[in-house]
DNA sequence: GTTTTTGCACTGACCAGTCAGTTCAAATTC
DNA sequence: GAATTTGAACTGACTGGTCAGTGCAAAAAC
């Protein structure tokens, strides 16, 4: 069991010092190569080398192997949260309906992931593990993300635009699922698509539009 | 290299051997501790001991871990697409219309997750990454149940149920990825609800009735 | 002069895959 | 029908390699 006192005390959130250069260096280097080959096949030697950096330095700056997944989860799932949040804000102070909310998210959603396939994909293959030890991390950062959906559709609910059946929860996590699925795919298989011919199709499928609508 | 002589001379499929009582046995237990850990944290010898089998048994019955894991993907899978093609087809031979069909591709899927979640989520866990071998067995099973909801959509446009406008595998992916997510989220954090009660959310979800179908 | 990084040798646990040997039910022989 | 043989199925101790994490002296950065 190694010491290693206060991880937060000098510069926690967006230091400019080296130290956190180099952390930002052995994100992007594990993002890739977990994303790739996942955790546990993926070795500390290969994520120091690709970051450049001694392998002493990984532990000089972590705690360990695990404690640097779980920073590097909570750090990307931080980033997406402000997203959808700034998204479902923007709709509400410009006076748009709360569907128009939240197409403004689903788009949000599409920049994200477009922006960082490889995290989200590391995302999706550990949400639903259990037995691991960051489980309890995953859970708080995914409700994090969850609920500004959530809150969104309650809104809509409360002021009459949604109807009243709704499920908030499991629509929540089917909307979140639509978005999720259909990127991964758009990036893996079909990656020369345009971001906004893909938001088309999923704000179609929003507002029931595929069937006709009767 | 080992010699493994003709795999399927015998009795093939559903033989009733011992040896096919054995690697069902191994199935399982490797399924529900792949989507616990992930494979590579999986080792042969508690995959062994959860079959209750020796280790060299393992080795007797596949080639090694990753064909294992190859053989049980494509049994998963085929168990999934075989649901589906079922419902679609059932659907039809009732005469009901092509969101009849979808609907009963959900339940379909619903039922299926239900049945083998952990199967779902080792699945998920695996389908976006790239540089693994099994890779391609991976895609060319999801196509497989990708494209029997592809084959629905397809129908409804030339039937004119749908808007010729929709992207049919876009489209096809997000409803999966609807009723994936929706499904484990289930399954993981509110496993009491009954399967009437989110099918029910989802049908609402595809027919468009969320926003009052304007 | 303090903080951070480097380079590298080392350890101990863990694990995929191997192989010589065992088991036992069915086939063969007498 | 009792004795013997066969071989597919199974066993588990063993091996060779891999990898997380350590320790530390010297260099570099600030």
């Amino acid at each position: 069991m190694t010491i290693r006192t206060m991880e937060s005390s000098s510069a926690a959130s967006g230091g400019s010092t080296r130290r956190e250069a180099t952390r930002q260096k052995l994100y992007e280097a594990a993002v890739t190569l977990i994303a790739e080959q996942g955790f546990s096949a993926t070795t500390v030697d290969e994520i120091a080398e690709r970051a450049g950096v001694a392998k002493g330095t990984v532990y000089y700056n972590f705690a360990s192997k695990s404690v640097l997944f779980e920073e590097l989860l909570r750090h990307g799932v931080g980033l997406l949260t402000a997203s959808l949040r700034e998204a479902a804000d923007r709709t509400a102070r410009e006076g748009g309906s709360k569907v128009d909310a939240l197409d403004a998210m689903i788009r949000a959603g599409l920049v994200f992931i477009d922006r960082y396939p490889a995290f989200t994909q590391l995302y999706v293959a550990e949400l639903w593990r259990t037995n691991r030890t960051w489980q309890s991390t995953l859970m708080v950062v995914r409700q994090q993300a969850v609920a500004v959906v959530e809150g969104v559709l309650r809104d809509g609910v409360e002021g009459g635009e949604f109807s009243e059946e709704i499920d908030i929860p499991l629509t929540a996590s089917a909307l979140v699922g639509m978005v999720l699925v259909a990127a991964l795919d758009w990036k893996s298989f079909q990656a020369e698509r345009s971001l906004d011919d893909v938001h088309a199709a999923l704000s179609r499928l929003l507002q029931g539009r595929v069937s006709g609508c009767r």
